[in-house]
DNA sequence: GATATGACCAAAGAACTAAATTAGTCAATG
DNA sequence: CATTGACTAATTTAGTTCTTTGGTCATATC
């Protein structure tokens, strides 16, 4: 009987945003859904925009144990970065709250939900970069700039899985494999 | 002092089009430009449209010319796509209609320019592939999906080029061309 | 009679405004 | 002293008028 406001703010705005998008939700619905009055909301969040930042954290650490659970030591390198990358795709395709946010953005270019997309994609690659430099480390790569090939990586993925689809049939899952090997496995650029 | 009526409407069209995007044209403008009624303009072209296309075709048929004088057959293929691609990336970039054009539909989305867009990258695509096809049956690369392949290629450009410096320093034609030639000379994406 | 023209029209869009909504505040409350 | 919701300034929406624009066509020109 002693509910944590917080906690109840943080899922009241989550379910808002995965179902109305950013900016259709209001404070005061947030607060409504949350049992709360809307000063309390303020009492934890500077604005709305940091509320939302908050949930979009959580997103993100959500989408990287996503991808390590898919990871297998015993599997070689390439076979696990198209495994993390493919969930990490599947998970923006499939999470509510992000079909929400892409697609507000895509109709409506919300400012503070396109920085929050940028924001994502950083995290990816970054992520991404992180899981080259310990493969480099270890020698199951050759060396290579990081930054560029995790960039890289992640665009070959979004133009596979999303930009192709516009005007061809979409790809499966082991064409793309097959694809990001070449790339992977042959000399990464300098 | 019998002046090429039609030549008149498409140099004042592209002129307009280059100083003030499409949407921001209007007929009376041309007309006036081209020292010419407005109901003569529907005498050549079935309405703003079908102007505007002929003038995306010309700019088509100028960047292929782009693209193909700076190919030197005794260079090798990868060499060749890599000078070819930035060609028509340093076209698209210097030229003013097109770089209005890309204004336009980043800040307003005109509908009838995103759609002109997409299709003058359908159209370099389209020749990346035709010069892939070639080089395949010469023998000077492996045999590939030449579609996905020129698809990829395209899009690995624009993301060096443009989207790399949303967030980073540009990168040199020599780096640029470097990671391209991994991406072309090993095994291509079957 | 073939071609060119610009006044004309319907439709789309801009500009303006009033009304409604909303993010954020703060004095009152328990 | 944490919580609240009435309050406010600012933004957004909705409704309306006024303007612009793509496209037509009767008239003028050669």
């Amino acid at each position: 009987m002693a509910p944590d406001r917080r906690k109840m703010i943080v899922a009241a705005a989550t379910k808002s945003f995965s179902l109305f998008g950013y900016k259709a939700t209001t404070m005061d619905q947030v607060a409504k859904l949350a049992n709360v009055g809307k000063g309390t909301i303020y009492t934890f969040f500077k604005n709305k925009e940091e509320l939302f930042e908050e949930i979009i954290s959580s997103l993100v650490r959500e989408m990287i144990v996503e991808a390590d659970s898919v990871i297998q030591p015993k599997l070689p390198f390439t076979e696990n970065v198209h495994r993390a990358l493919y969930r990490l795709l599947e998970f923006r395709s499939q999470h509510q709250l992000m079909i929400k946010l892409v697609q507000e953005e895509a109709e409506m270019g919300t400012l503070a939900v396109s920085e929050m997309l940028q924001h994502v994609e950083n995290e990816i690659i970054a992520y991404l970069k992180q899981k080259i430099e310990t493969a480099i480390s270890k020698g199951a790569i050759p060396a290579a700039n990081t930054e560029i090939t995790s960039f890289l990586l992640l665009k070959m993925y979004i133009a596979l899985v999303s930009d192709w689809e516009r005007n061809h049939a979409p790809l499966s899952s082991e064409q793309i494999a097959e694809i990001m090997k070449v790339f992977l496995l042959q000399g990464l650029p300098t």
